[in-house]
DNA sequence: GGAATCACG
DNA sequence: ACGTACGTGATTCCG
């Protein structure tokens, strides 16, 4: 069976208008070198990027409006009159919209006489009578009047990058008739924006309900007689041929006399070299980088790369492999994210001009590969150390002497570009002769081994020199940075003390889990049982919908909180009802159960491999301000504040009898950190005579002389306000934390801000900095871009602002515990101690150690952590441990 | 695949 | 007047 073709037909003064306002807003900062204006185009080309994947036409056509003058004006003179004239900032861009359009394989069309929407029409209805599949794109409702069983039509919403799909059933559904009455619906109602009247008085609501009752216009006038005498007959009546004449405007021609057939208008892909020659000559940086040769592509490419050569390795040539002592890129290859768990499939390894590549990872394990790995001399460069380094460990190799690691590189240069693809991120550099994973393996369940070794091959060759060549160029810019040293001795340094902790694991005691699993299910059955009596129906609790539907619908309580789909049952919506029924009480148990048995229990339980260890994976280039994130599992977030859920630490245990865990913590390290940066002398000296920061805060704020004045909560109150500050204040947010009024919150601010005079300094300096060099920094200089402080949005500038305030934050303190870090796995080596690093949850460390060394650790710990970088405070650390992760807190 | 919810610092 | 706290990840539901 051969699968049938699919056109693709844009209409493209629609969507051209649509994209010209949607970045109206940007309009003056999208402009070519030549001082052309190019938002429609870019984003033009951002909408083409999502329906050409989504598509995948065998033919496609862009149709124009020819101009003013087409068959309809000479049925009315006035149709679509009164339009105002197309800007000209927009109208200047059509000639190279058209230009893009061949460039990336759609031709462009345009018929005198005639409308963009008659041509769409003719040709949809072309590919229908052959049964092809045509998806229409355009920003005009009015064209949903073409979908079939075989068409469907896609309209713009918000912008031109949110795409709605109306079939003939969505059509019915949203606007409730059949395609084909659309037009008998404008006949009645007129359009406005095409400037042609319908019958006097009749609006959409009219028109359906007589749509409804008759069907068409026609059959409307043939049984208007026996109408009951009303305004709405004599309008009717009197309107007759203006009904019919608008139902004639409105709809589409699809006889039109094309000078081209569909055999005529096949896609041909981006042509890339015009392609990237357009996009250079527009300034458009983001879509050169995007710019690959497809998949598939018999390897032509047309940008300046080349294909490297390589050699297969075998024990024959191996030690010639290994030979050169100049620094060799180096590369395992995993398919799977996970690199505990992913087979290995090959490696690469070399210089330019002399790469080796392999399928064989047997090949790692040989004492050869394992002296070259473990010699610190050879030095390696790598994209992403820290999955190597674990892959290594699995072959029984050390790798040691990372010397370039390009993934870690790229992401202090800008931590925006998160990216965990070599492709992606050489494009991004400018580099276009590597492919991304994504391409040649294929994503999710169409993720494999290429069919051919030699494109294997050359993909791993590829990557091996796009490593070495983009080496230079990215450590130059780190220097410019001012980021080598955060690059040589912060981050490749921690990605080897990451590995370690990650190969370590921690031992998760499973009998524990399944037990306190099987009593959560227990509590659940009878709440449930609870729920569903007081509802006085059965439902799902987990969906927030039916819930609502319950609450406040069949039990009536108030809504007070919605969401974008409906109505919102987070917990402080539910907590505002717990008086209109006891349902709330449960329904807030059975969530809090449910949650702890679904992610940590369950979940938990899932990962746990063989060696009754979980072992998760720090991202260490993921989040905006430096510190790290923990997946497979999350070990980040495990119950800690509330009594239930904290029990799931009882289930994190040593690795053996007669040892313990150790757990130490920097306490108020962003509050230290906030002291220090801003040179408060209020605040530090409130942490160098070691008082308790929030209790100081409540006397300040509130006037007092003495620590005894202070009353819970006035406590809790001003440890809101401490927090609040260090998020980037504003007095609603701090209003709705604590619950007090928007006022109140105000004068909390003006009275913290005249206690701590410095930090208020500090907070409009870093927005000022932020605005003046566009970024802002920590104090080892991790950099974060902002570019929404410029915005002329108020949402995304204020956003803008309170990062501005918090990021130097947030991230020096991910900094200073980075450092400690480090120092820590030394100091553990040097002093000769079995106890291991397992864990790092921010501004905590956890180890396991054998008793006998608890003592030892109760020094070391704190004086390696207190000591990873001098503030203007003290770092305070405190310590616990235990049998169990629950018993060292 | 997005939205809602909730776990952590 | 605008409409919010900063940084994350996992699970579930549902279109």
């Amino acid at each position: 069976m051969t699968q049938s073709k699919k056109l693709l037909l844009i209409d493209g003064n629609s969507v051209a208008f649509r994209a010209f306002f949607a970045m109206h807003q940007q309009l003056e900062s999208f402009v070519s070198p030549d001082g052309l204006h190019t938002n429609a185009i870019y984003a033009f080309n951002n909408m083409l990027d999502i329906i050409l994947k989504e598509v995948q036409p065998d033919y496609a056509l862009a149709a124009f409006d020819a101009g003013r003058t087409t068959f309809r004006t000479a049925q009315y003179a006035d149709y679509k009159g009164g339009r105002s004239k197309t800007p000209e900032e927009l109208s200047e861009q059509f000639p190279y919209l058209q230009e893009l359009l061949k460039d990336r394989g759609i031709t462009p069309y345009q018929l005198s006489n005639y409308e963009a929407d008659d041509i769409i029409g003719t040709l949809a209805r072309e590919a229908d009578e052959q049964a092809w599949d045509t998806s229409i794109v355009t920003g005009d409702r009015d064209l949903t009047q073409l979908t079939s069983d075989h068409t469907t039509v896609v309209i713009t919403v918000k912008g031109v990058t949110q795409l709605e799909k109306y079939t003939p059933q969505h059509v019915e559904d949203k606007m409730g008739i059949k395609p084909s009455q659309i037009i008998d619906l404008k006949g009645l109602m007129g359009d406005t924006s095409d400037n042609y009247p319908g019958v006097t008085k009749v609006g959409p609501k009219t028109a359906l309900k007589l749509l409804d009752e008759y069907g068409s216009i026609e059959n409307l006038y043939d049984h208007v007689d026996e109408m009951k005498k009303s305004k709405l007959k004599e309008h009717l009546i009197e309107d007759k041929n203006q009904a019919f004449l608008s139902k004639k405007l409105a709809t589409i021609d699809r006889h039109a006399p094309l000078t081209l057939g569909l055999a005529d208008i096949p896609y041909t892909g981006d042509h890339l070299e015009e392609l990237a020659e357009f996009y250079r000559k527009l300034n458009f940086k983001s879509f050169l980088n995007k710019l690959q040769p497809a998949a598939g592509d018999d390897g032509a490419n047309p940008f300046a790369g080349q294909l490297h050569e390589y050699t297969e390795l075998t024990a024959a040539n191996l030690a010639a492999a290994l030979k050169p002592t100049a620094p060799q890129a180096f590369e395992i290859e995993m398919l799977d994210d996970n690199y505990h768990t992913s087979p290995i499939v090959g490696f690469v390894l070399g210089t330019p001009g002399h790469w080796y590549v392999s399928s064989q990872p047997e090949l790692l394990q040989t004492d050869a590969m394992h002296a070259w790995l473990a010699d610190e001399s050879r030095r390696k460069y790598v994209f992403d150390g820290k999955r190597n380094y674990v892959a290594a460990n699995r072959m029984g190799g050390h790798l040691q002497g990372l010397e370039f690691d390009l993934l870690l590189a790229s992401y202090l240069l800008d931590v925006n570009n998160n990216s965990n693809d070599l492709g992606e991120i050489a494009h991004s550099y400018g580099d276009m002769d590597v492919q991304t994973d994504a391409e040649v393996y294929g994503t999710g369940a169409h993720r494999s081994m290429p069919e051919d070794a030699n494109v294997f091959y050359q993909h791993l060759t590829q990557k091996a020199a796009a490593i070495y060549q983009l080496e230079p160029d990215l450590y130059q810019k780190l220097k410019d940075h001012e980021q080598d040293q955060l690059f040589r001795d912060m981050e490749m340094p921690l990605s080897v003390v990451l590995a370690e902790m990650e190969i370590a694991g921690i031992t998760v005691d499973a009998e524990r889990l399944k037990k306190m699993g099987a009593e959560f299910q227990q509590t659940l059955k009878v709440l449930e049982e609870k729920i569903y009596n007081e509802a006085g129906e059965k439902f799902n609790i987990n969906s927030p919908k039916q819930l609502g539907v319950i609450l406040f619908e069949k039990m009536n309580m108030p809504v007070i909180k919605k969401t974008k789909t409906g109505y919102s049952t987070s917990v402080d919506v539910l907590e505002k009802l717990k008086s209109y029924s006891p349902i709330i009480d449960d329904i807030l148990n059975y969530r809090q159960i449910a949650k702890i048995q679904s992610t940590y229990v369950e979940g938990l339980l899932k990962s746990i491999l063989p060696d009754h260890k979980v072992h998760t994976r720090y991202l260490q280039t993921l989040t905006q301000t430096g510190r790290l994130s923990s997946v497979d599992p999350n070990l980040q977030n495990i119950p800690i504040r509330l009594p239930e859920g904290r029990k799931i630490r009882q289930a994190f245990v040593p690795r053996q009898d007669g040892w313990e865990i150790f757990s130490s913590d920097y306490s108020q390290i962003e509050l230290r950190v906030l002291a220090s940066i801003s040179g408060d002398t209020n605040m530090q000296e409130a942490f160098k005579e070691g008082r308790d920061i929030h209790a100081n805060t409540a006397m300040k704020i509130f006037g007092l002389d003495d620590p005894s004045q202070v009353t819970p909560n006035m406590r809790r109150q001003a440890k809101a306000t401490n927090f609040g500050i260090v998020y980037g204040i504003s007095d609603y947010g701090l209003s709705q934390n604590i619950g007090i009024s928007r006022p109140e919150a105000k004068r909390f601010i003006a009275a913290y801000f005249e206690q701590y005079p410095q930090v208020k300094e500090y907070t409009e300096k870093s927005v000022q900095i932020a605005r003046e060099q566009g970024y802002v920094e920590t104090l080892f200089h991790r950099r974060r871009y902002l570019p929404g402080i410029h915005s002329k949005n108020f949402n995304v500038r204020s956003f803008a602002e309170r990062t501005a305030m918090n990021t130097p934050i947030q991230g020096s303190a991910a900094d200073i515990i980075k450092v400690a870090m480090i120092n820590m796995q030394q100091a553990l080596r040097a002093e000769g101690l079995q106890a291991t690093m397992l864990l790092q949850v921010h501004d905590e460390l956890i180890f396991e150690a054998p008793s006998a060394e608890i003592e030892t650790l109760k020094k070391l710990v704190p004086k390696v952590m207190d000591s990873a970088v001098k503030l203007a405070v003290p770092l305070k650390v405190e310590s616990a441990y235990g049998p169990t992760w629950f018993a060292a807190k």
